[in-house]
DNA sequence: TTGAAAGCGCTAACAA
DNA sequence: TTGTTAGCGCTTTCAA
C-alpha cells in the first residue's frame, strides 16, 4: 500500500456553473426563449439573431444542460443493458464485443448506455423494474434470452421498449435479433458426418438458455438427417466455460467406444474439450474432431485452430441498438425481427476425412 | 430473415404518467413540500402525516422521478467508464470482470454506470470532454492508463473527479488503484531463473501503456537480479492478443539458440505463445517454459495450465468505485491510492527444474 | 420575429 | 409542524 499526501489533487466537486441559456440571453439582450430557438435553428428566428446568439454561445462556451433537457423532454436518451452474470469471477469474451457493438451505434445515435450486472433471477428482474419505474432509461437491450424469460414477459406487459438478442418460447412476438443456432449446429453435424464420423458427441448447455436449446435441437436434427443414431451417453451438458468443456469432454472420452467427434455448444467449451483430448494424448484434428460455436477471437489462434460457427456479435449489437432506437423514437415502431443464417468456419480442429 | 406481423407488440412509448408528489399532496390534502419531506423522513413532519403520506404514496405506486431529482441536485448519480478499444473485433476477458466489479459496487452505493467504447486518441478524449461538459456523469473510472495519459491530464486540469486503475508518468498525483507489475514480473523471472533458465525471452506490449512499461521494467530488473544477460533478440513487443503472442513466440523460437522460457506480458499472449510452441512440436512445461500475467479465468484451464501473476480485477473494480464515490460525495475527498503486491501463481506451463 | 408565461418534478430556504 | 415561494435549465405553447 502506498500513501499519498492528502493535499495534492483537488476535485471541484462543486464546479463553477457553466453558461446557461439565461447567460446568453442576458449577453445578447434577448429572451431565453429566443436563444433556445436560435440554437435549435428554428425558422422563426432572424438570421441576425441566430448569428448573434451563436456567437455569444460559443464565446461563453455554452453546453446545454442534459439534465434539464431530459427532465423537460421526459426522455433519458439512455439505453439499458443488464448483463446476466454468474458470480464475480466471470469473464465472457462475448460481452465486450457485443457491448462495443451497441455502444458505438448508440453513440452514433446520441444515446448513452447504462450498464449493470446481475445474477439471473429475482434480483435481476427487480433491477429491470427499478430502472423502468424510475425512468432511468428509454429502452432495454436484452441478452442471453431464456426459454421462459421473465424479463421479456415483464417488459412486454409493461409496454416498455426493448429489443432482445435471442428468441424465447413463452411470450408473444417481440422485436429481436438472433442467429439461427439450430441451423448452425446442423451445419456442424452435417460436416462431421460427411467427414465420416458416426459417433458424434455433443456438449450442450443448460437448456433454459434459449440458444442452448436451439443448438441442441440442431444437433439432434443433424444426426437424424445424417441417419445417425442418437445415443444418450454421447450427450452431455456443460456450463459454457472452458473448464466445463474440459470436464465433460473427459467424461465423453471415457465412454466405450469413445466418440470420434465432439461438437460443443460454444467455443469456450470446445477449447476445454481440445485440452481434454490432448491431455489424453490425442491429436485433435487427427485422432478426434472437435468443433465449437460462436467464432470468438480465441478460436482462430487455438491449437489447433477451431472449426466453429460464426456469430457476428458486433453487428448483432449494432442492429439491436438501431432497432431499439427506432422503436423509442417512433421512427420504426414495429421493426422486423432479424434471424441470421450462420455459416460454418472450417479450421483444423475437425480434421479431414476419417478412415472408414 | 424472418418477418413478423407489424401489429403484435405495442410499446407505449408515451406511457401513462406515474404518480408525482403533487398527486400524493392532493390525495392527502397537504402541500408538495410536506409530502417530499415526509417521504424523506425529515424530523419536522408529524408521525401522523408521515404515515398518511406513505400510505398514499404506496397506494398510488409512487416512484420518484429521477430526472427531476437529478436536475434539482445537479447530480447524475452516474459514473462514467470509457473502454479503450482497438477496432470492432475486440474481446477482452479483463473487461467484463472489471465491469462487474465496478458495477456491483456502484449498484450498492446507488450509482449507475455509463459505459462507452472509444479507440484511444482524440476521439476518446473528446468523449470525455463531452460527457464532462454536458454533466452526464459525476465522475470517471479510467482504465489502461498510458505513460502520458491525456485523459488524466484533462480531468486533473478540469478538476473533475476520477479514479484510475493504473499509474501514469506525466501527471501530478491522483487517486488510483494499481498492481505492482514491476514486482510481479520480477517474481516471474526470479522463478524461472531458479528453475535453471538462462535464456528467458520476453513478450512485451506497447510501452505507452503504463502497465506494459512496468512489466518490462520488472523483466529487466529480474534478469539483472538473477545475473542473466539481457539480449535484445529475446525481447519483443506484442499487441496483447493471443494472435500477437502466437506470432511473437514463433519469432522467438526461431532465434538460435532459442529461449528456454518465454515470459509474456499478459495471459492472452502467453496462451498464444503456448499454441505457437505446440505447433512447433514442443511440449510446454517440459521443452519450454511459458508464463503469463493477469490470471484470467482461461489461464487455469489452458493446456497446460498457465503459470501467471494474479491480478484481482474484480476487487480492483470494487475499490476504484468505492474511492470514486467517496470523492464525489465528499466523504473521502482524498483517499489513499492503493498499490497492490501481486503474487505468483505457479501452474504447469513453466515446468519444473531445467536440466543444466 | 420575438417574448412572456407555464411547466417538467423535485428540493430547500424561509416564513408562518 | 406545515405551507409559500423560488428555482434547477430547458422547451413550448400562446400572444404580441
Amino acid at each position: 500500500m502506498e500513501t499519498l499526501s492528502k493535499t495534492f489533487w483537488i476535485f471541484d466537486v462543486n464546479q463553477p456553473m457553466p453558461a446557461t441559456l439565461k447567460d446568453i440571453a442576458q449577453k445578447v439582450g434577448k429572451s431565453v426563449t429566443t436563444v433556445s430557438r436560435a440554437l435549435h435553428d428554428y425558422d422563426d428566428v432572424s438570421p441576425e439573431t441566430k448569428a448573434l446568439v451563436r456567437q455569444a454561445a460559443s464565446e461563453l462556451g455554452y453546453i446545454p444542460n442534459i439534465l434539464a433537457q431530459r427532465l423537460q423532454k421526459q426522455r433519458t436518451d439512455t439505453l439499458g443493458f443488464i448483463l446476466p452474470t454468474f458470480g464475480p469471477r466471470f469473464s465472457d469474451p462475448f460481452f465486450s464485443e457485443f457491448l462495443a457493438g451497441i455502444g458505438n451505434k448508440a453513440t452514433e445515435l446520441g444515446y448513452d448506455i447504462l450498464v449493470a450486472t446481475r445474477p439471473p433471477g429475482e434480483e435481476e428482474l427487480q433491477a429491470y423494474r427499478d430502472i423502468v419505474q424510475s425512468y432511468r432509461v428509454d429502452g432495454f437491450i436484452i441478452v442471453r434470452t431464456r426459454r421462459k424469460d421473465c424479463r421479456i414477459q415483464y417488459l412486454l406487459e409493461t409496454g416498455f421498449p426493448f429489443v432482445a438478442f435471442g428468441r424465447t418460447e413463452n411470450a408473444g412476438p417481440y422485436p429481436y435479433v438472433d442467429e439461427d443456432g439450430e441451423y448452425g449446429m446442423r451445419l456442424v453435424v452435417r460436416h462431421l458426418a460427411r467427414l465420416g464420423h458416426r459417433r458424434i458427441a455433443f456438449i450442450g448447455a443448460p437448456e433454459d438458455l434459449m440458444f442452448a436449446h436451439c443448438r441442441k435441437a440442431g444437433y439432434l436434427q443433424g444426426m437424424e438427417e445424417a441417419g445417425l443414431p442418437i445415443e444418450a451417453s454421447l450427450i452431455t451438458t456443460g456450463d459454457l466455460t472452458q473448464r466445463g468443456g474440459y470436464e465433460k469432454a473427459l467424461q465423453l472420452l471415457d465412454t466405450s467406444p469413445p466418440p470420434t467427434a465432439i461438437a460443443a455448444s460454444n467455443d469456450l467449451m470446445a477449447l476445454g474439450a481440445i485440452n481434454a483430448a490432448q491431455s489424453r494424448g490425442l491429436e485433435v484434428g487427427r485422432d478426434i474432431a472437435i468443433t465449437g460455436f460462436d467464432n470468438i477471437p480465441l478460436a482462430e489462434t487455438s491449437h489447433p485452430p477451431l472449426t466453429t460457427v460464426h456469430q457476428p456479435i458486433y453487428q448483432i449489437g449494432h442492429m439491436a441498438c438501431e432497432m431499439l432506437v427506432g422503436i423509442i423514437t417512433g421512427a420504426q415502431p414495429h421493426p422486423e425481427s432479424i434471424l441470421l443464417k450462420p455459416s460454418l468456419i472450417v479450421r483444423q480442429s475437425c480434421g479431414v476425412r476419417v478412415a472408414a
